[in-house]
DNA sequence: CGTATTACCCAGTAATTCAGTCAACTATTG
DNA sequence: CAATAGTTGACTGAATTACTGGGTAATACG
């Protein structure tokens, strides 16, 4: 599990395109603008967050981008993996060689923590960003300060 | 927040420094011969984690370093925030320019995210990874595998 | 049909970070 | 004083990030 700009992109793309989602397809040219992510790397990052099948595609005029499942069905996990995709051997790789106890058993360890934030991004969906979306502006519009964030990883 | 290999060393480093915290300081060499992490990089961590106030050193003969606090008191994210240190402005720092709703939203949303992530961290203490390898040894004397991790994060 | 629009694909590239090396220095112990 | 061990800084190759540009393919629309 790794987390870098690159992830954020990627999730701040995909939340851009559940936000839009009612007026069709979203182009990237569109996203670029709003986003502020230059074009030629959305269109890497979206190449990979199609073949991990999260978005469809559709080619021509008022063509564009769309979830391919429901914003509530797609976590936060699935977007920065998807992005991330080298499957981190981390040195030992299960297999063999680190037999030598001190060594393994740290590794396993981080492994495990790694899990642990997989699985609380894992319960994050996109469909709960766009919601404290909608929050937050609407609070704007108020002139009010937004709210700390209640429940944003709460169980299904 | 970000997390990388860098934060992993550092966590392992930590890790091992305080599993042989009772035999009196470690030295950097020692952590290198048994994590397998080269030792000039490990004096680049430490170097940020003593700037950091996680650990202590000292010198001459027999010194080396030890935790500057007890190892409940030391969590995950600080350790990682410690050799990362670069408080990622997200290219919209407060203040200025983005005030045209939409890139702000968004980019505050993410750091939201981040704040959770941080919070669960926070939750983690070296403390708790200590007893998990302890657990972890014993089972693999017995011969059997790990059984997975239980209360790793839970509330103090 | 032709053209504009958009996705798709590839090659390259500047900037940054990662992980590590090397060398010189300072403080401490014995 | 000599040996040990931390401290600092400059430097480097490799990988990754973020981005540019050029070209191709599909599709909608006049």
């Amino acid at each position: 599990m790794r987390l870098t700009t690159k992830g954020r992109y990627a999730v701040t793309a995909m939340l851009d395109l559940a936000i839009h989602a009612r007026q069709g397809p979203v182009s990237l040219s569109d996203i670029s603008g709003r986003q502020a992510i230059s074009l030629s790397y959305l269109e890497q990052l979206f190449a990979k967050l199609r073949r991990n099948g999260l978005v469809e595609s559709i080619r021509g005029p008022g063509g564009g981008y769309r979830l391919s499942r429901q914003d509530h069905e797609i976590n936060v996990a699935e977007i920065v993996d998807a992005v991330n995709e080298t499957i981190d051997a981390t040195r030992c790789n299960q297999k063999g060689d680190c037999h030598d106890g001190e060594k393994c058993l740290t590794h396993h360890l981080w492994m495990d923590l790694s899990d642990q934030i997989h699985g609380f991004l894992s319960g994050i969906s996109l469909n709960h960003l766009v919601d404290r979306r909608e929050t937050l502006e609407i609070s704007r519009r108020q002139g009010r300060k937004g709210e700390r964030i209640s429940a944003l990883a709460e169980e299904d």
